[in-house]
Order: structure tokens, then C-alpha cells, then sequence
DNA sequence: TTGTATGCGTTATCAA
DNA sequence: TTGATAACGCATACAA
């Protein structure tokens, strides 16, 4: 943009005061002078400069996000939500990919030097920069990581739909079980999704971890261990698109799911339910997540809340034909 | 942040111009000098206010990027590739969807008061409003959309793409087709898609729409479609979702793919190479045209490039298990 | 009801 | 080599 306050009061034959108050509502106004005013807008197209409201409000109106990438359906689905909710506040969004970057520590610097607040997920940003931008007064909301002083945390239940889940399959007689995509390093979720089954089925699982915590990745793990003679008679995956792979890999084993081993997943999302066969799952509410965060960070910028919350958001066991043969099995 | 330019001077024992210089590097400064700035920068962990040097720079160091929903793999992908190059040319990234919003027109002028340019995909943004923005000289790159003057476009090939589909499809010798996902609306991908596939078929190829561009209304149209006596042989769809959305009604009707009918897609998102059976489809390069947006809003900003650049990319037939059988079938 | 003047945090120009 | 100081564009306390 280009025309300024100054410019507009001087076509009203106002002050810039009378101007900002007029536009604001934040003040007193005569009805004739704010017509005039209003018309002088209008013809100058006059938007005020998102800057000069920032610098003398003190405030930038944005939230940030920084996730360590978008590829997949899951930080997707929470960027939705966060974006929503926090554009319905009067908020944009300003993203921050973190992977494969250098210097992830200037980005996020940066990154919140232009927003008031923050959402970030799980691990991606180094403690001690946590520590720091507690200690600067950033307001930060966590997704998916443990809870920490100076700052709201958000996660989905976890242990409790683990027992959950194990329940079920070793209800359909499995007694051989892996996990695929167990964490190397703790990675929040998949960590208490593995204590969780662990603590349920004892001794008969295996932990069997993938690189990373994708499609290729699971299929790559899942053809490996789908090719010893001794095959756990039920895979476990960390999240959907491990299973995913897993699924790949049976069909290309010419194994045949739930026939020969049953597969599960942890998310829910979209292209579980489009899996041949579909995914017996866990739901997350990716998307609440999401919006709850814009909520919280809203409460934490605006003061509305001080102190910290922790919340955990509950999950649900989502039955469908990959876990084993039901009576009357769920339709897509 | 909270520290100002003002408190590193003071403890510098120098100007807030001799700090300035020290930090950017833009004049002379006495090496004992530059010393004594950085203790004190580093000593009060001082960060340059991003809204100071904004407005002082007269710059944002910022894209923005406008897109319909963030749902489904296309825009993700494409917002992938835009923020990797405009991180890397030290921009950030604001995103506003604008799915579902009323008052679109103010969310986009607020956008367009945050950045230095815009992407914009398709005809996301009301055209009045359109050239508004490029009057007011707002830097603009737009992803699949007709060129227009004042902005930079970006697209896939499609014309020639969908007489290569075509007649890969003829090759298998269908004579009966529909095109599911038939725009309703000019939406320019999909009406290139369809006016390419239809010179090429002429009378042989049926319009089928469907109301959005998604897997659940594939299913939809594609149940429909199918349960007729006459089905077609072949189903060529406006894109990977709603190819996913037919392959499933497929299924549920009974019916075997690529044995009674086949299907295509368009796009080859990550799910097309997963589905059963894979899915034939015309890859576009959905990374790089978000890449190439990022570098075409730097030239335009920067001012490497004063005239607009209209650039199609090419795309590539990928050929699976979905449209019929084939000597030797691709794997996944 | 309106206007003046100051602050917000930088960069950059111009003197010194 | 350094320092005052004027922009940059707005909001707002205070005075009128």
C-alpha cells in the first residue's frame, strides 16, 4: 500500500487523531466529521500500514507455528485447525519448517520476533532455546511433548488407548506382536504408545523400529520383518503411515492382511479409511488440536489466563478390518 | 523480545547509529568499537526488533500464500516447495486459507499489508480484487490460473498430457469413457484437463461433475456413475482424490479395476502410488511450482525482473496398474 | 469533539 | 570513525 494517515486527514481537513479515531471507533467522532473522514478513505483506498499499527499497538497480531515438516497428512491436519481458529481471532499464521534447515535457532528467532506467540511440536525446537523464550516472555503452546513451566502443553491420551488397542488384538488370539516404528530417540507420542503396549502385552512384543515415520520407511521395516520365518502374527505401528507401509509390504510378500498378520495404525487419518484393507486405528483429534492451541495461545497473549495448562485430549479406538475378522466388520 | 537498539548503546558507551553499523555491516566502524557492540549485544542478548527494521527497511522479508483448504495433498505439497526456497532467501511465510471465510476481501488486503508478495492459487482471489492488488503494485505469482498482466503465472502442462492419457487409454482399446470431476465452474486445471481429453475422445467421452475435488464426492459421482447398465470402460478423473473416491466405489459395487472398468487420476500425490491398484496418472510437479513461485516473487521483489513471466511446466504420464493390463506391470 | 505531541524500534543521511 | 536526527506509519495521552 502506499497512502498514509496523513494524507487522508489532510483530504478531510482533520487531524490523523480524528482519523485513527474515526476508523477505530476508539473514540468520540461527530458524525459529520467521521463521514468525511470515511469518504477521504474511500477515495484514497487508504488501508492502514500493518506495520504502523503493530509498532505503536505492540503487538503483531500473528501466531507462529513450527512444525518439522508439512509432508503428510498429520501436521497438516493441526495447521488446519490452528490456522481456523486463529484467523477467526484476528491472527495470521506464520509457518516455520524446521526440516532440513541449518541454523533452525536463527529461523525460530526470527520467527518470533513477527508473531506473539508460538505453537510448536513435540521436540522440534532445542531446549535450551525453549528455555530462552520462556525466559523472554514468548507465549508458547506445545502439541504433543510433556509438560514444562512457562508454557501450555497439548497432547492425546495415549496409554490408556494402547491397552486399548492391545486388548482388542489379543482378543482376536494374536499372541506374537511387534512394533513397528518403536522410537530410537523419545519421541513423545510413539513413546508412550510403545510403553503403553509394552506395559499391556509383556514379553510377547517386539520393538522394531523405522527411521523416520513414514510410508517408505514402514515398508521397508515391515518387509524386513514380514520376511523371517517366525512373523509376529500382529503388527502395532507407531502411526498410519507406517502402516501403510506395512500394508504394501504384506501385499507384496503376498501375505495376505488380516488373513496371515494383522496390521494397526495411530492417528486416523484420511487414507486410513481408504486402505485395502481399511486401518483399525487410533484417533487423534488432529484438527482440535490444532484449534484448541490458537485458543490457548489466544488466552496467553490477551491475558485472559496466566498460569499454564496441560491438557490431554482423549483418543478412540477406531475398529475396521486390518486387525483381524469381526462379525459384522465396520464399513469404510 | 524487549531489549532495544537504544540499551546496547548506552551499555556500548556508543551511538544507536555506531550499534546499527556495527550489527549490519553498513559503514565504518573502529574494530575496538565493533568489539565493545557485540559484548553488549551478547551481553543483554539484544535481537533487532523485526517491527524496527521492517519499517525502517521499508520490507517485510515475508510471502504470503493464499490457497483454497490445506486438505488433501496438492496444496501441501505446493506450500512445501514454498516455504523451503523462501526460507532459504530469508523470507518467512504467512498462509491464509481461505475455505469458508466471509469477508474474504479483508483477510486478503490484511495479508497483502504483511508481505512483500503474494502467491495465489488458481482464481482463489475475487478478480476485482485482483486488480486492485496489481494496481496498487502488490508483487503477485499465481499457481494454476490463465495468464493475466501485472503478475506471474505458473502452471502444468495439461493439454498435451490429457492426449497422451488419452490415447494411452485408446491403446488399451476402451471406446466408452467418462471424465469424473468435470468443472462446474471454470476451474482452469480441470477445465484444461477436460477440453483436452475431449478433443481427443470427441463423442466417446461423458462430463460427469462432481461438487468438489475430493475423494468422498469421487465416491459419490463414481457410485452413481457406475450402478448405470452402460458404465463406461474407462473413468478419467480431474485428479488422484477423486480417482481414490472412484477405485472405492468400485470396489463396494463389486466391480474390478482395471477388469471392468479402469481409472485414472491426475497429479501423482503420494496415495496415487499406494492405492489398489495403483493408480495411472499425469504427474505434476507440485514441489517445484511452489519452489519456482517462491524464486519468481524474489525476482519481482527484489527487482532482479521488472516484466511478468508466464511459465507452464511440463508433466509426465505415469503409467500403473489402474487403466488396464500391461505386458509387464510397473511395481508400486 | 478535536488537535498536538510523543512513543514504538529501527535504518540511513548528513555533519562533525 | 562517530553522533544527532530525520524518516517510517500509526495509536494515544493529554491539552484545548
Amino acid at each position: 500500500m502506499d497512502v498514509t494517515i496523513y494524507e487522508v486527514a489532510k483530504r478531510a481537513g482533520v487531524s490523523i487523531a480524528t482519523v485513527s479515531r474515526a476508523l477505530r471507533g476508539t473514540g468520540p467522532v461527530a458524525a459529520r466529521t467521521r463521514e468525511r473522514v470515511l469518504k477521504a478513505v474511500e477515495e484514497l483506498n487508504f488501508t492502514p500500514s500493518r506495520l504502523g499499527v503493530s509498532l505503536a499497538e505492540g503487538r503483531h497480531a500473528a501466531n507462529g507455528i513450527v512444525f518439522p515438516d508439512l509432508a503428510g497428512p498429520y501436521y497438516t491436519e493441526v495447521l488446519l485447525g490452528y490456522e481456523e481458529v486463529a484467523s477467526e481471532l484476528g491472527r495470521s499464521v506464520v509457518i516455520l519448517s524446521t526440516k532440513g534447515r541449518t541454523k533452525v535457532n536463527d529461523l525460530i528467532k526470527d520467527l518470533a520476533g513477527r508473531v506473539d506467540g508460538l505453537l510448536i511440536f513435540g521436540h522440534t525446537v532445542p531446549e535450551p532455546l525453549v528455555a530462552e523464550l520462556v525466559r523472554l516472555g514468548v507465549r508458547l503452546v506445545f502439541i504433543s511433548r510433556e509438560p514444562l513451566p512457562g508454557a501450555d502443553t497439548l497432547r492425546s491420551e495415549n496409554t490408556a488407548s494402547a491397552r486399548a488397542l492391545a486388548e482388542h488384538l489379543t482378543g482376536h488370539g494374536y499372541e506374537r506382536f511387534a512394533f513397528l516404528g518403536a522410537p530410537l530417540a523419545s519421541q513423545d507420542d510413539v513413546d508412550e504408545r510403545w510403553r503403553g503396549v509394552r506395559a499391556a502385552l509383556g514379553g510377547a512384543i517386539e520393538a522394531v523400529p523405522t527411521r523416520h515415520y513414514t510410508v517408505d520407511c514402514g515398508f521397508d521395516a515391515a518387509k524386513e520383518l514380514l520376511g523371517h520365518r517366525t512373523r509376529p502374527e500382529a503388527i502395532i505401528c507407531s502411526d498410519d503411515e507406517v502402516a501403510l507401509g506395512a500394508l504394501l509390504a504384506a501385499e507384496e510378500l503376498g501375505l495376505d492382511v488380516p488373513g496371515d498378520v494383522a496390521v494397526t495404525g495411530w492417528d486416523d487419518i484420511m487414507a486410513a479409511r481408504h486402505a485395502r484393507p481399511a486401518l483399525t486405528t487410533v484417533r487423534q483429534p488432529m484438527r482440535e488440536l490444532g484449534a484448541r492451541a490458537a485458543r490457548a495461545l489466544d488466552e496467553l497473549i490477551t491475558g485472559a489466563r496466566a498460569t499454564p495448562r496441560h491438557l490431554i485430549l482423549s483418543t478412540e479406538l477406531v475398529v475396521r478390518s486390518s486387525c483381524g475378522y469381526h462379525p459384522r466388520a465396520e464399513s469404510p
